[in-house]
RNA sequence: GGAGAGAUGGCCGAGUGGUCGAAGGCGCUCCCCUGCUAAGGGAGUAUAGGCACAAAAAGCUUAUCGAGGGUUCGAAUCCCUCUCUCUCCGCCA
């Protein structure tokens, strides 16, 4: 959410910079009802002081005795008029309010101009594609090939967009996570953390997913539908992320400045509707409604969000070069980060199936958008309450990462070697084969 | 699922219809005194808005005592609904 004060004041430059992004901020419409905001409001404040005052002489002079009917019957009149002032003013709000929720972020100065993926800039590069001396084949053949993945099992169960793993590849998958957040809390210094994965509309406002993208969640309802068609809305949703839940710990907080920063890691499943992404990634564990995520949060001073947003890329990197697994960072250009973000940095892993680098991870400093949903704040130096900034990444996006591991790292035979790393997670196992379905 | 208790400022805690944005304490800030492993005295110390202003300060003003609604000229206080916390019972991994 942006300052509304900044939208009075600076409407013009704010309209400039959300274009950038591909947004239209309905100025019109907005400055239509602030002046009637400013009318409506000026008016029922007026009456509320008039009421107030008469209210305190009424008391005055009932201690005293004395009689009040006089004064009583001036303020009598106030009550409709103040009713009506404050149900309209009400209604500006909320329509006000409605406006400013579905204004996106601002993008900093630094994010590079553009429509879409093509205007992403890329910041670096690590580690060589290998070259391989056999016909390689997708995640998809090598996981079916090994016997281990299984995709029509798990439509079965649940239908398009889940997967079935087994044996040697679920646990290759626990390893993997497990990896994660083991460096990320022995050596990035996280603080791991356990959290829900059903979350309320508060927190899904909070973090930005609603209410503009409620079509991407899931939805749950204790009882089912019948329960959920007498109240109609859902009492939870899945989360679709773990910013979700982690971020929100300090929704309605005031964060003490001495423990700050606060960094959190969650390794969590994560829900996504995918509504709009039909016929995109359909084949594989790319696009899923399900997936496992270790997620990086950082909770910072102002001062320090930009600093701890490379830090934060960093961290997730981290994790792919101790995989060896080849990665280049991009920065998002203005028209390809997210609602909440004012800068991205994706990383993508090289698919030598795919002959391309895919996004494995996504890393947004939020600055105070969020915070200022969530009313997440602490105490400054100067002992007043401020606005924290948010940041969230992913490190990494555990199914993704896996198919990485897959594709980089098949033979010829459609085994699978096992990275260095991974092994002690693996009972020592350095090679995946098909007998590994035991 | 049943029975009961509760939710007040950074924290603790008083307050059952009027001058209460809220006593007192703790903490914190500043000042004074004292002097040295301390203590004492004084002052200050919630948040979010609106108006006006070039802007800041000051000012005027509104709202907020878990949330929402109601009664009333007036609500922290009375009524209703909800949420959450705690205790006991039941059920459950």
């Amino acid at each position: 959410m942006l300052e509304i004060q900044q939208l009075r004041t600076d409407l013009n430059n704010i309209t400039q910079q959300l274009a950038k992004r591909g947004y239209t901020f309905p100025a019109e419409a907005f400055n239509a009802l602030e002046a009637e905001r400013k009318i409506i409001q000026t008016q029922t404040q007026e009456l509320q002081a008039q009421r107030n005052t008469a209210s305190k002489k009424i008391g005055q002079s009932k201690s005293k005795g004395e009689d009040t009917s006089a004064i009583m019957a001036e303020v009598a009149h106030l009550g409709d008029a103040l009713k009506q002032t404050e149900n309209q003013l009400e209604h500006i709000q909320h329509h006000l309010q409605k406006i400013l929720l579905e204004v996106p972020n601002l993008p900093h100065i630094s994010v590079p101009e553009g429509k879409d993926e093509t205007s992403n800039v890329r910041i670096r590069q690590w580690g060589e594609p290998r070259q391989f001396d056999f016909d390689i084949k997708d995640h998809v053949s090598i996981g079916e090939g090994l016997g281990l993945l299984d995709f029509e099992t798990a439509a079965k169960l649940s239908g398009a967009r889940f997967s079935l793993m087994k044996g040697g590849l679920a646990r290759l998958h626990r390893a993997l996570a497990q990896f994660m957040l083991d460096i990320h809390t022995l050596e990035h210094g996280y603080i791991e953390t356990y959290v829900p994965y059903l979350v309320s509309r508060d927190s899904l406002r909070g973090t930005g997913q609603l209410p503009k993208f409620e079509q991407d969640l899931f939805a749950v309802t204790a009882g089912g539908v019948e329960s959920s068609s007498t109240e109609n809305t859902p009492e939870y949703h899945l989360i679709p992320t773990a910013e979700v839940p982690i971020t929100n710990m300090v929704r309605d907080e005031i964060v003490p400045l001495q423990s700050l920063p606060l960094k959190y890691v969650s390794h969590t499943p994560c829900f996504r509707s995918e509504a709009g992404s039909y016929g995109r990634d359909t084949r594989g564990l790319i696009r899923q409604h399900q997936f496992d995520k270790v997620e990086l949060v950082h909770i910072v001073h102002p001062d320090q969000s930009y600093e701890a947003l490379e830090q934060l890329v960093g961290h997730a990197e981290k994790i792919l070069q101790k995989l060896a697994l080849p990665y280049r960072v991009m920065a998002l250009c203005t028209g390809d980060m997210g609602f909440s973000a004012a800068k991205t940095y994706d990383i993508e892993v090289w698919l030598p199936a795919q002959n391309t680098y895919r996004e494995i991870s996504s890393c947004s400093n939020c600055e105070a958008f969020q915070a200022r949903r969530m009313q997440a704040r602490f105490r400054s130096e100067n002992g007043k309450p401020a606005l924290l900034h948010t940041l969230n990444g992913s490190g990494l996006a555990v199914g993704r990462t896996l198919v990485a591991v897959l594709e980089n790292y098949q033979n010829a035979d459609g085994s699978i070697t096992i990275p260095e790393v991974l092994r002690s997670y693996m009972n020592g196992l350095d090679q995946l084969e098909s007998s590994g379905a035991k």
